[in-house]
DNA sequence: TAGTATATGCAATTTAATTGCATATACTAT
DNA sequence: ATAGTATATGCAATTAAATTGCATATACTA
């Protein structure tokens, strides 16, 4: 995925500073969404804990990046596809969250329509699927 | 949903004591799944915090209830359904998070098969409808 | 380039979760 | 029924996570 972490703080009207653009860059570093304690690990010493909580709300907010909750309740961040605004997340896509590693991986699978029952509006739906990754099955 | 408490601790090898009865009756109340901060609310005077833990986390790991994370990170819990088993939970169903109320419901509504990309091997399934829920809707 | 609004970092606080240990309680075998 | 044993509970203390307030620094505007 190419990311230009300068225009994407442009379009979402935000100001332009070095640990939100490093924030963007890290994360867009991988495909498989990160956890905020490994974010904390991997920027502690160039950006204040605060200021990473603050920054990742903002771009959640924004609609930057999609936050998903693992099984332990930690907040795993992944960069949106482009179609996602302030208004609305279209993060319909599969989540599979390894069992062994922990990681978070977004499949290219469209999470299916679900039937809600009489009085229930859903708005958005998320899949996860928990299991063992492409990775840890060849170990 | 009838629940007899005392027959559940027996099938699953647990000591009977009142503190895991009234946790379990407690959850039995509602079809609705329960956070931890309300459980701790509803019998912090009756239970230790720290036993409140743990006989949750037993619960868990024996298949005895379900715990669901919520779009905070906070843990929900439901009652299982009889075919769940320390080895294997068949927790699926989708779960529907009100984002009013917060509430969790456990629809009658089963998980749609998804098809996995190659090497993932997806043990269970999770689907979470986020929306207004029946009763937020009447308000 | 000066002025203003907002972001950052630090300190302090609040809240959540975990651990260790002494006591109490439930179950087992007699 | 009861003594013995294993385990659950509650309390205290600790560790970790998240939040808040405020002074300073930084980015954008005119």
């Amino acid at each position: 995925m190419k990311i230009d972490p300068v225009s994407i703080l442009k379009e979402h009207d935000l100001k332009h500073t070095k640990q939100r653009v490093r924030v963007l860059e890290e994360i867009a570093l991988d495909t498989v969404a990160i956890s905020q304690p490994d974010l904390e690990k991997k920027l502690g010493k160039e950006i204040d804990r605060v200021t990473l909580y603050r920054i990742l709300n903002t771009y959640q907010e924004k609609g930057i990046l999609h936050r998903i909750m693992d099984m332990n309740g930690t907040a795993n961040y992944a960069i949106c596809s482009s179609s996602c605004s302030e208004d609305h997340h279209h993060d319909e896509h599969v989540h599979f969250n390894c069992t062994k590693c922990f990681k978070i991986y977004c499949l290219e699978v469209e999470v299916p329509r679900i039937k809600m029952p009489k009085g229930f509006l859903a708005k958005t739906v998320s899949s996860t699927a928990y299991g063992i990754c492409e990775k840890c099955n060849n170990i």
